[in-house]
DNA sequence: TTGTAAGCGTTATCAC
DNA sequence: GTGATAACGCTTACAA
């Protein structure tokens, strides 16, 4: 079925048609009637492949996420960011489709196939790292970009993030009014930006708390894993930690499995906070107190502001921050005295 | 930069130079050479619009899976399904776009935008229920479409599923190996086939070993949630259980909750088999033995299966059964004599 | 082994 | 308000 079908159906041109379903032109009402009800009887659907080739438009947007091995909760956090753009784009009548790069090598990112195709009308991006040397083959591409949950120094596209190094600093003041004065930091090393932000938010808190900044209640892990959140409670507990902040879910999941594992009493030995909510943080021994990110909603801001490139209005913002908020259980204190 | 241009730029006919690119006919190697390097100076790709309008093909591929609220572990696992399926359509060519559908509305799933713009290769579809009504409509399309994780009843469809039964049943043999005499199934209402074939295997296993099936040791929640699977185990504890078959990982973090809250003590007073193995496993009080789906290879064997559909070739199976196996942990026994 | 030319279904230009 | 027609970039008979 094609615009020519409906024009010999209805006895109007093609042009009229065509003018008719877009509302591209001044159409008369019965005109337009005709087509409709043309269009309701066949069923007809315009060829997306033909609209592209004529408006180099696709209505189809690339989202690309950080690929970890299965079944880390970082996937699961991309996820529900990957179906708050999904969702935001679908109303607007844009397909997502999706991408990923090895977390460990940048350099894949000007490789990656759809880019290559560049048939996309924009690209939602989560950057490696912090460093505008990394993104710079993708923002030359000169397509629609945004950045969602973290940002790049240095760039001066759309950026979409949670509210990371304020709430990373409310948790530690947490920890400390709940009785922690050596806190500890658990996070990972600093080449993306929630890895910095999570850490300046420590800093902040630490200092403003007039407490040291101890290297070793500090620990910044090469990868986000429970093998290394392990590791370094094995570290913090050694300095004499009352208190951690684990700036990731796998990490904090090793670490607390190491505070188990040396009968360490959580929250009366040391308090906890985590990073990420999960529903396993509500069953763990004691439940875990977490800062919590809306994943969904950064996906959903992102995509609107996607959509305002694309479309040519101004976006309004250069920096976008989604608050996070800590869900207060037990794990953070307060400490028997 | 068109094919146009490539001829002119070698002196050849658009025609030889199409050729030369897709290698649907033969060339001399001298103007393959020609098309090649010119090809590699321009940076040349081909207009994928047009291509797809001479071919009818896209070289996109749409999984759609069921949509549940932020930060259930469900999500994880399609998560990696779905990125498996990525990385073989990847190797292929292929993009692939991210649709789904509520999970409690069935009724939705013609409705999904991607679908109605038909304009993709292949489906790989997670079906709501196990209703061929449901897919009918789908299927209809007319599209090369597997069916990944759940099959659907009398549907002669490509299904890529794990072997839910038969593993079920072999977590429950080893809860009374660990001397569960009493062993409750929590799970939810049978519509789905993963629901079924766990609820299957754990009805075999139970023939099987001699014991009686008692309603108050079975519960079908109606959904997937914490909350369920708290009230589940607050059901089968008053029941006199003595074991757990947890056949959903939300249902499982509820029933151990209750169990915690309740002061029970696992697996001395009652063993507890989990379904999925996410990284918290490892860290719960005791550590849960699990079923160990791998979800990353479902979508992988379901991409590879849709790919010979798409191309034509037969594909050899009906259905294809992913083997999962136990984690052996702690949490299933075996009891204190 | 190569080339000519038609045609896919739109949208856009221009003329009426 | 409307219509004829060109053009987008590619693939593929058909012809040589």
């Amino acid at each position: 079925m094609s615009i020519k079908q409906i024009a010999e159906m209805t006895g109007l041109s093609m042009t009229t048609v065509s003018h008719a379903i877009n509302g591209t032109r001044k159409v008369s009402k019965k005109s337009l009637a005709l087509v409709q009800e043309a269009i309701a009887k066949t069923n007809y659907r315009p060829n997306l492949a033909a609209q592209m080739m004529k408006t180099n438009r696709s209505k189809m947007v690339a989202i690309i996420i950080p690929e970890t091995e299965p079944n880390n909760s970082t996937n699961c956090f991309y996820f529900d960011v990957l179906n708050g753009a999904r969702a935001r784009l679908e109303e607007s009548g844009y397909e997502l489709i999706v991408s990923t790069y090895p977390e460990s090598d940048a350099k894949k990112l000007t490789e990656i196939s759809v880019l290559q195709r560049r048939w996309i009308d924009g690209i939602l991006l989560v950057p490696a790292t912090d460093s505008f040397a990394d993104v710079k083959p993708i923002c030359e591409l000169g397509l629609p970009l945004v950045m969602v949950d973290r940002w790049v120094k240095g760039c001066d596209g759309i950026q979409v993030t949670s509210n990371n190094r304020e709430v990373s600093k409310e948790a530690v003041r947490l920890l400390h009014q709940a009785g922690g004065r050596r806190i500890a930091f658990i996070g990972s090393i600093l080449e993306n930006s929630t890895a910095i932000d999570r850490y300046e938010g420590y800093c902040d808190a630490i200092r403003e708390l007039n407490l040291p900044l101890e290297g070793t209640l500090i620990c910044r892990m090469p990868k986000y894993t429970l093998e290394y959140g392990y590791e370094a409670a094995e570290q913090v507990l050694n300095g004499g930690a009352d208190a951690v902040f684990a700036a990731n879910s796998m990490l904090c999941l090793g670490a607390v499995k190491r505070l188990h594992e040396r009968h360490v009493k959580v929250p009366d030995e040391i308090s906890v906070i985590g990073f990420d909510d999960y529903a396993w943080t509500e069953v763990m021994d004691p439940p875990l107190t977490a800062v919590t990110q809306d994943a969904s909603l950064m996906g959903k801001c992102a995509s609107e502001q996607l959509l305002k490139l694309i479309t040519g209005e101004t976006a309004e913002c250069i920096h976008i921050s989604i608050p996070a908020r800590l869900a207060i259980r037990e794990s953070h204190g307060p400490k028997i005295k």
